[in-house]
DNA sequence: TCTGGGGTCCTAGGACCC
DNA sequence: TCTGGGGTCCTAGGACCC
């Protein structure tokens, strides 16, 4: 059977989240800032209006924000997270075949329905609207990259209205002609310069292009991005999402650190978030890389990494710990000013299939319950417990200055109607 | 002064084996 | 003395995504 994609994609989603929330926000422009408060990751359309672009940093565009009286959120993780499962379980309800592929974007499987395609993306829209308070675009086409091309006009565009079908449409080939090549999915900043420099500058210029030209240039990934254009379904629809390869805890801190004993608290309390993970996956790690760096921005940079190798898998928060402080002590360099550190777990294997060691002398069983039964008061409280390596004030803790409330997932903080 | 975080896939090149 | 070539596996780095 053909494929046939819908994508419905929130709009400005973590800006939407806070409108849910606090209606005032309306037709007024709003950016929402990454960790301390340092880059622009979500603008409503009046913001952008105002030209704050994605991903500048807050401080280079204090002038415009200040002039126009924009309103500036710290990022409410908590909530977006719980108002995109909100988003996406009702979309399941109108197909069994759908692919979460962001926290806000879902590709659905609409092949076999007969109903015109555009009523139904309307129906879609109006049903997440109503039930979870949050906008979404719906561009419906053959191909996922077709569909993300559908879903950028749907949301421009006045006469398109949030819901654009591509399938059959006369207006295919004009679709394409205005999608600059930069936007088209999987053709990043390299690779469009490269084009451009071929004098390839649209996705219709893109996909009318020579096939063993972009295969040789452009190896199979741009082969794939040329035969989606062309309707050609080079990705399907991922229904359950493979296992983790890999899980990565990296921040920046709030304020710089130069000592090893705050350094080894910020990578035993990554390293409890990343097991915690782990466990959640349902899986355990081989390997472990730890870094450290100093800002990108300075002179006496340092950045290092270590990596250890286990003898036996493990998602055991106490064994991680400890093995990750013995990497900070290899790591840590007196004199520099440290900005971010993190670690990255990797050779993920199923719980279930750890190979034992001759040489093992751990109780994994006991450990085990341990991490359970933490694990199961963790997931009951509000003030979660923590282990005493990740040191109690936390001074180089990222910060959230001006963070909403958490309304969703904290009784403390639920929305109160006066 | 202030610049995010978490992932995946592909490819080239080296190590190693027969 | 002459010193091949093909295959596989692994890794680092690049590019991309949201």
């Amino acid at each position: 059977m053909k494929e046939l994609f819908a994508l419905v994609d929130c709009n400005n989603f973590y800006v939407s989240c806070e409108r849910v929330f606090n209606p005032e926000l309306a037709h007024r422009p709003v950016v929402v800032l990454s960790n301390n408060d340092g880059c622009v990751i979500a603008r409503s359309n009046e913001a952008k209006a105002l030209g704050i672009s994605m991903g500048v940093p807050a401080f280079k565009v204090k002038n415009i924000i200040d002039r126009n009286a924009v309103k500036v959120f710290s990022s409410n993780y908590a909530l977006y997270a719980d108002m995109s499962s909100r988003v996406m379980e009702t979309l399941s309800t109108f197909s069994p075949e759908i692919e979460i592929y962001s926290i806000d974007e879902a590709f659905v499987d609409i092949a076999g329905f007969n109903c015109s395609l555009t009523d139904y993306g309307r129906n879609i829209q109006r049903t997440v609207r109503q039930w979870t308070g949050i906008p979404v675009s719906v561009g419906i086409a053959q191909t996922k990259t077709l569909a993300k091309i559908a879903n950028r006009i749907a949301k421009t565009s006045a006469k398109a209205d949030s819901v654009l079908d591509l399938t059959h449409s006369p207006y295919l080939n004009k679709a394409l002609d205005k999608t600059p090549i930069e936007k088209v999915w999987g053709v990043g900043l390299k690779t469009a310069l490269k084009l451009k420099r071929a004098g390839i500058e649209t996705a219709l210029a893109l996909r009318d292009v020579d096939i063993s030209w972009i295969r040789q240039k452009f190896g199979v990934v741009g082969a794939r991005t040329v035969y989606e254009l062309r309707g050609v379904s080079c990705y399907a629809l991922e229904q359950n999402p493979p296992a983790k390869k890999s899980i990565s805890v990296t921040r920046t801190f709030g304020r710089e650190v130069d000592s090893v004993e705050q350094l080894k608290e910020a990578i035993a309390s990554y390293i409890s978030i990343a097991a915690e993970k782990l466990r959640q996956q349902h899986l355990a790690a081989c390997v472990m890389t730890v870094f450290v760096a100093t800002s990108r921005f300075i002179k006496n940079r340092y950045s290092n990494f270590y990596t250890m190798e286990f003898p036996v898998a493990t998602n055991d928060t106490v064994e991680l710990i400890r093995r990750g402080l013995v990497c900070t002590d290899n790591l840590y360099r007196k004199g520099y000013r440290f900005k971010k550190c993190g670690l990255t777990l990797n050779s993920l294997v199923p719980e279930g299939q750890i190979q034992g060691s001759l040489f093992d002398s751990t109780d994994r069983d006991k450990s085990g319950r341990l991490m359970q039964a933490v694990d199961a008061v963790n997931a009951r409280v509000s003030c979660p417990l923590h282990w005493a390596a990740e040191g109690l004030n936390q001074s180089w803790a990222v910060k959230f200055n001006r963070r909403s409330h958490r309304y969703t997932t904290r009784w403390d903080e639920l929305p109160v109607v006066a």
